[in-house]
DNA sequence: CATTTTAGTTTTATAATAGGACTATATTTA
DNA sequence: TAAATATAGTCCTATTATAAAACTAAAATG
């Protein structure tokens, strides 16, 4: 069978996964935020087989996450605003894989802000205020486009939501 | 062929991928921060073939994102520390596709601080004193387990790369 | 003019997914 | 108590996606 699509689902979640969820995206999209523009640079910094990178740079540029350019002799890929838009993204993943499957010598990469060399602060969700919230302190309220997952199968939720959908 | 691991990638983000890259592997995670404990939630929430929601919930099990509990009559899968905190990344994926692949009625879902109902700030990097960062205002530096991507393979980095692996 | 570089495409094998049917156990209903 | 239902899977088959290697074509270089 086809591998299915999330368009069944009214998730925001989803639609991104649409786009950036396909095995190797992330790191070709990493690789760009390290300024690789070229398909042997990627194919080589990842070992990527070359049909499947191929494959997904199509992908990237049809969602305009990447910008193809042909120079003389060799192609370009970058980042559009969209695909610079994934940085959170990309450094929450990082971040996360930093700190629940460290490597034993210590940290591989460190962010930091350019203008003072001090690291950023480690992904989080922050409210209007600027204070960091745990999981619990937030919830989900319906916009204007909610629906279900599935608007043809509703489920019911019983048990307490650590993000809850529940109105007020 | 089997399915490339990326192990011979020295890179947390890969290391992330290992855990929620799989095809709906996500989408699981995002309903268990909704309340979703159950089997059968999780399969007619998101319309996911049974065997291979079996193979994703084991996986997230063995690798301590879920924790599994044998009630009377069914099971239950809960986030665990480490899966709540894929919270920020969660919701990065979210405001994403809410900016980029909007629904034409407008929002989906809006988070919102629990205290005071007010939206979160939208997914961001932070410098140290709370300044919302541009792409381009942050760079890596190299830890004490940095190497290339593929320690084997050196690719060069000849073009100014937004997020910069030079010293200094 | 031959070689190398670059960016792919083509081909083949194997693994992953989708979908439906099936199973086993426990619980509820008639 | 027997039958029906609920729950959480497993098993099977068809098809797709990926990996890996070989091949192609155009441009740049020596």
């Amino acid at each position: 069978m086809k591998l299915k699509s999330f368009d069944h689902l009214n998730c925001s979640l989803a639609q991104t996964l649409s786009v950036i969820g396909e095995h190797w995206t992330m790191l070709i999209i990493r690789d760009a935020f390290f300024g690789f523009r070229r398909f042997d640079q990627f194919q080589k910094s990842l070992g990527i087989a070359r049909n499947v990178l191929s494959d997904r740079l199509k992908k990237l540029v049809a969602a305009e996450v990447l910008e193809k350019s042909d120079g003389p002799g060799h192609s370009e890929y970058r980042l559009t605003e969209k695909g610079l838009a994934l940085q959170p993204l990309m450094i929450a993943m990082t971040h996360w894989g930093d700190k629940y499957m460290p490597h034993p010598k210590g940290q591989r990469l460190k962010f930091v802000d350019r203008r003072d060399g001090k690291p950023i602060k480690t992904s989080g969700v922050y409210a209007a205020d600027g204070r960091r919230l745990k999981p619990k302190e937030i919830k989900a309220k319906p916009g204007p486009a909610f629906t279900q997952n599935r608007p043809d199968v509703p489920v019911n939720i019983a048990i307490p939501a650590i993000i809850d959908l529940t109105q007020g």
